[in-house]
DNA sequence: ATAAACATACCGACTGGTCGGTATGTTTAT
DNA sequence: ATAAACATACCGACCAGTCGGTATGTTTAT
């Protein structure tokens, strides 16, 4: 049973660690860095986390959970109505993520590279896509979509996604990005809605 | 006026820099591993570019600019026939790039947070979008498909090629990315075809 | 000769991680 | 109650090694 002044710790360093992370970059950014932004000692630092990489990956596995849990409740009365839904909630997740997304690119790149990480990060991904999938059969069953290889169309529709999220990153003054999701979905509707 | 040797030795580098940033990333690519991959001394490195995000520099210049060049000269008779000839293309870009893919990934990152690179990054982007635009308004011109807001349909298009490229990188045997790329454009063919 | 091309040796800054020791609780024995 | 015994939390100096970049010398071509 953790201290009460433990827990504390831990949230102040994982709460600077991230601001760190999101500004310089995982490499840039030093644990010296973190720690004095925390205002916590080095030692402190490695008394809860035996490394660097381990703070990322918390960081990493609060992130996605949540993620998780936000696309759970977002289920409509149709499934249509459900991802122009989720279009409307785009908005709030650019701005809310804003200067952190470039950690999910992050995220990314180092998954690609690091075994451990990646295995982190495939497992909630892999999630989404049957969770996707599932919203495809969902509307195929209903009559609200043509029928098609859904695991395909899941793949779409978080290609999509995704892009779109990367581009917003990039470019976040370079487009309409709410605009442009709505558009994408609307054309991806087009495509897939029966008739 | 460089002489022949030295022509030969820029390539050398390059070469070597991008085995190298493709395998362990741009900031854990050292200056001497790349010298040792190159076979070349660090005296000749910082002979021929004055810094190692120089050579970072010069490797997304030549890389942005064959892609340019490659999308100049995937035109067809029509626009749709055009789209489709590019999702032909579409496995042997994946294929040679392979594990050079993650390098892309690392140009959008470093381009979100560096002020040079962000512009040496923008400047062909957004001329990927535009001739997207353009083919979409030929499109329209040419009857083939409907009538629609060719700037924003653009950026569908390009986020979509964006997305599926980066899940290509994080993911490449979790799916058929070139069936998948496939079934995109059939859906979006679909969404913005006329009739 | 001389200037470009290349090689070698080196510098100072910085990094992730360790470690000996201290301070702040918490449990146990009396 | 309280003091000894133990456990957890924390500190900050330190280390061994790495890095990008520079200074200086040598080779090569004209």
């Amino acid at each position: 049973m953790p201290q009460q002044r433990s827990v504390e710790t831990r949230a102040r360093i994982l709460d600077a660690a991230v601001r760190r992370f999101a500004i310089t970059g995982y490499d840039a950014a030093s644990v010296d860095d973190i720690c004095a932004a925390a205002g916590v000692s080095k030692g402190a630092f490695y008394h809860h986390y035996p490394t660097k990489q381990a703070v990322f990956l918390a960081l990493m596995q609060g992130w996605l959970g949540m993620i998780d849990l936000g696309l759970g409740s977002a289920r409509k009365d149709t499934v249509p109505e459900t991802l122009v839904h989720m279009t409307n909630l785009l908005p709030g997740v650019f701005a809310a993520a804003e200067d952190r997304l470039p950690m999910f690119l992050e995220f990314w790149l180092q998954a690609s590279r690091d075994e451990k990480i990646w295995k982190a990060v495939i497992a909630p991904y892999r999630h989404y896509q049957e969770y996707f999938a599932k919203l495809v059969d969902d509307g195929i069953a209903e009559g609200s979509l043509k029928p098609a290889d859904s695991q395909v169309a899941a793949q779409v529709i978080v290609s999509l996604a995704v892009g779109l999220v990367l581009q917003g990153v990039l470019d976040p003054h370079g487009a309409d990005w709410e605009k442009t999701a709505r558009a994408s979905m609307q054309i991806l509707m087009n495509g897939m809605a029966k008739s």
